[in-house]
DNA sequence: CTAGGAAGGTAAAACGTTTTATACAATCCC
DNA sequence: GGGATTGTATAAAACGTTTTACCTTCCTAG
């Protein structure tokens, strides 16, 4: 219905006086015409305002200029609109606009594993996945359909897999811990979500390692990604309760606005008794008061790694990965002494 | 690439031992095959896990099941991945799983006229564009296509244009006056972004009419969307050598959340001497001290609203239009008196 | 003078569906 | 008993591209 009225292949050679072999092959650089020949159907087809039609494109190419996009992490959450959760929301917004100048489409897959399947799902060109999870299904039904993927954080359980990219969570953890050290933190808490992912877990395990490098006794907290604030809040009394750490370092920005509103709340200072540091800075840690000092990801430095990657399998090209980019830690009161 | 293992329609007529045609009218409901042979179909295409090529039959059906989501007032702001701007954000992801609920998908667009264009952008069934501008070349491009749309928000300079639906701009002005009048505010000053679009226009026109049934004089100041919460900070400046307003309705959340920061840094005392109050809710509204007052949007209502009509539009039915939804005002802090 | 390229071009098959038109029985009606 | 009707199924066209294979014509080398 939308496309009735469009201009084909076929009016173009008509109008210029060609084959439609021609007017296919001097527009997309290939066979044997001559230069002239070339000049000529390109200038008429740009007059009549001709655009392949990417459905037929796609039909023979197989080939479709477009990627799936899997927000793993929102789906955890189950609320598919959960306020303040920007790391997700402004992937998002990156994805489309770096993709765009990439000449590819953004499609969103909420969940690829649940029914109904979008009907153009299985014709993408490849998928960005972000945040998969220990065993998620929809890495597994990507590999299994045969569908070029590339996800945002390493796939837990599979470090043979290549073709991810992230910021590089190892060095940002280190960068936060050896920046609470030289504020005077000896003992630090660590509160990270419950997801089975990349982010959790690779974090988790700098900080253990970190605990362990000094001979320090290491304090986890585990907090629902969904409990948000309201969960960060309620941390606090246990983590003050356990005996008051020099810092608090919570993997989002929601539990650390938590956490400190709920240790200011109960009379301890921050920064002055104890710091609170976030992973991933959001409006929360920002808004916060004090302002809570975080690491700034790198959406756009990511994403770009990611279509790098993704654009060269699916063009059977060695792609060249995995690849991590530079987050970048915001100082600010939560930690300033 | 990742089409060639798939399993054609071919594969099935095979198996099931009838014509390609029988194969495609029992999956359709189509035809006039006898029930036994449907019913037999049916079994061997869900044995073999067959589902239906979304290229090829948009090729013949031009009905692909996809829709494309244009936010104008991203593409505005210019930058496309801005912190805290969670309207939109919360529309994307509200909007993609609504559409999956109704087996449908939905390709993020970040500006229909820009080049180069997302191949499959015209292959779309149809589109929702959010908050068009005044003389909108994505409307008039859409238009010139034949490609239907419904818009999340009126579409100013077209009154006649049926297809859309929102909150109800003017409701939702007039309860948020009616409440700062309840709370003794005489003088209120209204800030509104730049954008020539419904939402800023509306509710100016509601405001207008307000100060006029009183007999008040307005005060009307513009700021730019992308001027943020600085811009709020700065303007406040302004604002209070104007003379002190008893409230200031500001329509955005940013904007909201800097003008009450200028205010308090220059001892105006809110909701003390004068209160604030946005026009849609963000972090930044919710996060302030205190927090500020605002309208919750109801992105829920309004996805639904909007892919109704769309719905509609494509099918060629009658479209049912335009529909309002229920915004709600949430009181908080800066309103308290 | 002719075999063999090269240069420039096109016809037709293919992609996987849906849809239109048609075929073949079996049944019915008068 | 023959034409019309009904019930079931299929062949083939169509959708708009890309790609493969082939066809001219003209030139050049032997």
């Amino acid at each position: 219905m939308a496309r009735t009225q469009g201009i084909t292949i076929k009016d173009v050679a008509r109008r210029a006086g060609v084959s439609i072999t021609a007017v296919s092959h001097a527009l997309n650089g290939k066979g044997t015409l001559s230069a002239a020949t070339r000049e000529h159907i390109r200038t008429v087809a740009d007059e009549m305002g001709y655009e392949a039609d990417a459905l037929a494109r796609g039909l023979r190419r197989s080939t479709m200029g477009a990627v799936g996009l899997v927000l793993r992490s929102l789906d955890a959450l189950g609320d598919y609109a959960p306020a303040g959760v920007d790391v997700f929301e402004r992937f998002v917004g990156v994805a489309a606009s770096q993709a765009l100048a990439r000449g590819l489409s953004v499609m969103l897959v909420p969940d690829l594993t649940r029914t109904p399947v979008p009907p153009l799902a299985f014709s993408m060109d490849g998928y960005i996945v972000t945040d998969p999870h220990l065993d998620d299904p929809v890495v597994a039904l990507l590999e299994k359909r045969g569908i070029p993927y590339v996800t945002y954080g390493r796939v837990p359980g599979r470090p043979d897999f290549p073709h991810w990219a992230s910021e590089d969570n190892v060095a940002s953890a280190r960068q936060i811990l050896a920046h609470l050290e030289a504020g005077g933190a000896r003992s630090v808490a660590l509160v990270r979500g419950t997801d089975p992912n990349a982010w959790n877990l690779e974090l988790q395990d700098t900080y253990l390692s970190w605990c362990a490098e000094r001979g320090t006794a290491p304090r986890l907290y585990e907090l629902a990604e969904r409990a948000g604030v309201e969960g960060g809040v309620e941390l606090a009394g246990r983590i003050t309760d356990d005996g008051i750490p020099d810092a608090v370092f919570c993997l989002t920005g929601r539990h650390a606005a938590g956490v400190q509103q709920g240790l200011m709340a109960r009379g301890v200072g921050v920064p002055e008794r104890t710091m609170v540091v976030a992973g991933s800075d959001s409006e929360h840690a920002r808004n916060s008061r004090p302002a809570i000092s975080a690491v700034e990801l790198n959406p756009v430095a990511s994403v770009g790694a990611l279509l790098d990657i993704l654009q060269a399998l699916v063009a059977g090209e060695e792609a060249h990965s995995p690849r991590l980019t530079r987050a970048r830690l915001r100082l600010r009161g939560s930690t300033r002494r």
